[in-house]
Parts: structure tokens; C-alpha cells; sequence
DNA sequence: TTGAAAGCGCTAACAG
DNA sequence: CTGTTAGCGCTTTCAA
């Protein structure tokens, strides 16, 4: 115990505790030769500056949260790699913070941000926000906040996010090109951004290619893989069952190859399968399962760089601005022939 | 901005900057009349205290590190989220750290700890890490540090596991009783202490049902899924190869899969495999994959649980024990017949 | 080029 | 029960 501080090292030195700092931090000030001794000593005692009183004294704390909903989910576990890789090499310390899908959970945890504990915050929303007061509360405070992937629509700052309406009709048009006649939508939220633009890109995709939208082809599922499964083996069990199937989020994807297998329903015969999802599995699932992959590490990197920017700035202004990184489509057999 | 201080609430309410802050701490030298006053006022001005300068007085920083070799691993995911359900339950912050397998990074990250950054450590080391010297020094320091899952064995703390040497032997037994001559064993580290256990199980399991080590079933892999495929894929390619695999760490998985494929071999008629893996889509591979399960959330939950154990004493002192939570193996079609 | 002094916001003796 | 005082370790004027 007993941490070495600069009071230590002045002591040591015979040198004040504000010689001291100001050589540690390389100020134009002190002489070539005391920096070198400083230096030597710091190294040599393994100095290491306490964060929290420099935090304290100048305001910062080099440190940004990471809010997801979950990070069981390869998407948020890609993000968190680009985060990272971007916070390191700014000499940044990244705190997580889970909400697991709960809004209030959410409000609590930005609410502490109040308090100077991050200079900025990187945040994908739960899936129960709607309003985002508690996001333009923090903003107001002077710390900058950047979504990615999951976003807020009514708030003026930076986003990071991938063309899910287009994903969403490139998707369905692809079902469609396959020669699926009725094309199911299963979504877990209706409030979701991303959620919503997907579901957007697929009724425009049905309308441009003439088909009709029964309005029961969208399913809402929920966060429980159980209920998800029943849901979805109800769906296949309906007469009228649909032939092609968006699973417009990753973890229903399991679900519906567990119901078409205990229905003895074929992929792709009887149903055609495409999952929006970064799963390293999917080209070994049995069908290989064809994708709309998310640029997730590319999208973490650079909303952590957009982040950074505005920490730069004195006035840590992000201008309100929404960068696009397009996602891609990989086919494979779960929608071929 | 203009963060509210106890200083403003203090002045505002003609008490000292003392009281305030006992107020706010639920003293007992206080009157509950007081008290009250002081929660409204602080619940009007959404007072949030600043963490930095309570860290600084108090010498505690209610955060956890939390140091990985890298997070797109369904275990260090899900071990992720155990962790975080316990900090979260004892109002802890939780950093997060990778080492991208690093040993110098983890050394680094490891240094910064000395500052008081956090008030405790749990880590899982990089597949370089040898030398434990590092984390002796932080340790000196008396930041309590848990290991889990890859720990180092020459300190004297806390670690978190599971069976590894009987998985490693399961794995080998289970490939046996359904028929193996010629069991590979993939590992990607002849260092770390989950390969190493994993890896002596499996020999035992060989050795006691009297089959013949050649040493060349030992097989190294990298951390380039490209490498593997092709170390992988030679490997089955040999007159004399094996008809069962083990795979020891999940990322070597759809490498033995493609090689297969690619070489028109059959899983699990011509080559049998069984994974250490906590992928959601074994079930739905092709074909479905026999697995040993890391209770990996539970790992993460026990690992942070036993590190606030110590935390909670006034010394922090961490007893030397070793906490097993076993694996499971599920079978399933890619070691049947 | 160095040092003295003040203070970031909060807490912990100790007095009153 | 409340207030005064003295810091935690570091940075930043400002003066020497």
C-alpha cells in the first residue's frame, strides 16, 4: 500500500509539488534537467497519478460510458470491440453499463451521469424508450452523447447508424425474388428505431412489388426465447403460413429453425429464412442461413471517433449529424432453392 | 451545466456544507427534520454528488475492473453480464478492459491500477500471460484481484473455474464410447491454465481406456481463423487422420466444420466433434453440436460476488480458494451416429 | 525556472 | 444536532 504521490516525489526531490506536477506533465516551464530527475524518480517509485483528484481539479475524466441493452447478442459484443479499440488508443477508460431493455434502469443509469463521472456517453437505446428526456436532461449538462444503432429521432446530435430501411427491403425483396408469396415480418419492439426502419423497408419492398400486406404478417415477439418459440411455431402452424420469413433481429432466429424443425417444415423448401444478425455461425447452421450483417465493429469505431471529436472541441459540441454505414446481404441456402 | 454542489445546497438552506453532506449520507448526528429538507432540496436541484471527490476523500471508488482477452466470445459475453448483475446490485461501476491476448497490454493496463482507478479486479489473462509478476504488484497494493476462468496458479487470491480437467476428460471419454480410434485435440495456447487442464484431462481419458498418444494429436491453432481453417483442414487431410476432434475454445469450431465440408467429410460418420463452447446455435448447427457448456454467467456472477466479499472487509483481503462450477456436456448429433 | 497558495467537491475529526 | 477545520492528490494562477 502506501501509493507513491507527487508529494512523495517532491520530497524525494527536494522540489515543490507544483515543480513537481508541471514536470510530470511535460510543461515548458520546468528545465530540461529537473523534468529528466522527476522523470527518473516517477519510474523508478512506480508513480502512477491518482485519476480522480486530477479529474477532480480539471474537470475531465477521460473515461466515456458504454450504454447497450445487452451485450449477450453479437452485434453489442462487435460494437463494444470498435469502442474499445478507439477509447485505447485515445487513452480513455470505458465504463458499461447494461439496461437490459429496462427504460428505467436506463433513466437511472444516465441520471448519475450528471454528476461528472464521464466526459461522454456512447448509448444504444432499450427497447421500452420512447421518450428521451433523460438522454437531452445529460446533453443539457454539457456531456456529449452519441447514439449508434438504436437512436433517438427527437434529439439534436451525432448518430451512428446502418440503412436498416433499405436492409429491410433489400431483404424482403430478396424473399420475393426467391418466390415467396407471403412474407412474415417478426420484430420484437414497435418503438425501436432500427426496428421500425426495417419494418418500413419491407411494406415498401411488399408495395413495389405489388403484394398485399395482410397486416397479420408482421409478429411482434418478445425478449423470452420460449414465448418467441411458440409464437413463431403458431405463425407455421396457420394454414395460411407464411413461405418466407424476416427475422428482423438476431435472437429469434434460433426460434424459427427450432419451430420448423419440430413442424417438419424444410428451410428452404417450405420456408425461406433471412435473419438480420452478425452470428459467426450462420454459414454452419444447418441450412446455412442467409444474412443482413451489421457493420457492428465498424459502427462502434466510429461512433466512439465521432465521440472524440467533440471531446476535443473546448466546447464539446457535437453537431447534430447521422452517419450512414450500410449493412450487406450474404445469401446463403436458407433462401435458396 | 453548473453542476449543483453540496456547497449550493448548503447556502441555500443556511446549513453548513457539513451537514449537507451527513444529511445526504443518512447520518444519525442529524434531525430528521433537516434531513428532509435537505433530500427535497437536492431532489429539486437533481443534486448528483460527484464521484471523483468522494473517491479522493474516502479512498474507495465503487468501480471494478473487469480485464479480458477480448469480448466476441459467447463465454466472456455472457460472463460479462453475470458480473455486471452483481455490480450493478451493489451500486459498483464496472471497467472494462481488453487485452487482445496481449501480455504487454495486460502489463499496462494492469500498471494503471495502482492509481486507485478501482477498488478490485477480476480478470481472465491473455493467452500470453506466463508471468504473473504483474498482477503480484497490483495485488501488493491491496487491490483485491479475482481470477476467473484463466487464472494464474502461482498467486495466492481468488479464482473462479470450471472442471476443466474432467471436461477435457469427458469430452475424450464421450468420443471413445461412441467409437473414436484417433482423437485430435485443438488447442490455440500451450499456456493458458483452461488449455493446459482441458488438454491433461483428455490424455488421462486416453491413457485409462488405453489408447495410444501418437503427440500428434495435439494440435496448436492460432488466433487467425484463416490459419486455423488451414492447419484444421490439413490435419484431415492426413491418410492417417483422426475421426474425432476436440475442440478446446470455441472459435476453432466452424473452422473443423468448413474443413469438413470442404473436404466432403461427413460430421459425425467420418469424423466425430465435440466443442468447449457456449455458442446459442449449437443446437442448430449442421449438424447439431455436442458441446461441454461453461456456466459462464455464472462464473462471472461468482468471480464478482467473491471479489465484494473482500471488498466488504475493512483490509480487502481475498483468502486463497478456488471456486469449481462444473461444466456440462450436452450431446448432440455431431458425435452420434 | 521554481515555489507558495488556493481550491476542485466531498468527508471526517472534533468542537461547540 | 450543527458547524469549523483540515485535508484527499492534483493543477493552476501568481509571485518570487
Amino acid at each position: 500500500m502506501g501509493n507513491t504521490t507527487i508529494k512523495i516525489l517532491a520530497k524525494e526531490l527536494n522540489l515543490s509539488v507544483a515543480s513537481v506536477s508541471k514536470a510530470l506533465r511535460d510543461s515548458h516551464e520546468i528545465s530540461h534537467e529537473t523534468k529528466q530527475k522527476v522523470l527518473a524518480l516517477a519510474r523508478k517509485m512506480n508513480y502512477v497519478p491518482n485519476p480522480y483528484a486530477s479529474s477532480l481539479r480539471r474537470r475531465v475524466s477521460k473515461t466515456i460510458a458504454v450504454v447497450l441493452p445487452e451485450v449477450a447478442d453479437s452485434f453489442f459484443s462487435l460494437a463494444i470491440n470498435g469502442i474499445e479499440s478507439i477509447a485505447e488508443e485515445r487513452g480513455y477508460h470505458v465504463l458499461i453499463y447494461l439496461t437490459h431493455e429496462s427504460f428505467a434502469r436506463e433513466k437511472a443509469i444516465l441520471n448519475e451521469f450528471k454528476s461528472g463521472r464521464v466526459d461522454g456517453i456512447l448509448i444504444s437505446v432499450s427497447g421500452e424508450t420512447c421518450d428521451s428526456s433523460h438522454i437531452k436532461e445529460v446533453a443539457a449538462e454539457g456531456i456529449p452523447v452519441v447514439f449508434f444503432d438504436r437512436i433517438c429521432e427527437d434529439i439534436e446530435t451525432a448518430r451512428v447508424v446502418t440503412d436498416d430501411f433499405e436492409s429491410g427491403y433489400v431483404a424482403a425483396a430478396h424473399l420475393i425474388e426467391k418466390g415467396c408469396k407471403k412474407i412474415a415480418f417478426l420484430s420484437t419492439s414497435t418503438s425501436l428505431s432500427i426496428s421500425n426502419n426495417r419494418m418500413q423497408g419491407y411494406k415498401k419492398a411488399l408495395k413495389d412489388h405489388k403484394m398485399k400486406m395482410s397486416g397479420h404478417d408482421i409478429v411482434l415477439c418478445g425478449n423470452d426465447p420460449d414465448e418467441n418459440y411458440r409464437i413463431i411455431k403458431n405463425l407455421l402452424k396457420k394454414k395460411q403460413r407464411p413461405d418466407g420469413i424476416i427475422a428482423s433481429v438476431e435472437k429469434l432466429t434460433a426460434a424459427v429453425y427450432l419451430a420448423c424443425k419440430d413442424l417438419t417444415l424444410t428451410i428452404p423448401k417450405n420456408v425461406k429464412l433471412i435473419s438480420f444478425t452478425n452470428l459467426p455461425t450462420a454459414l454452419i447452421l444447418n441450412p446455412p442461413l442467409t444474412t443482413i450483417t451489421q457493420p457492428a465493429f465498424e459502427m462502434g469505431k466510429t461512433a466512439a471517433a465521432v465521440l472524440f471529436t467533440a471531446l476535443g472541441k473546448s466546447n464539446n459540441e457535437l453537431k447534430e449529424e447521422t452517419v450512414v454505414i450500410p449493412s450487406t446481404l450474404t445469401v446463403r441456402s436458407s433462401t435458396g432453392c
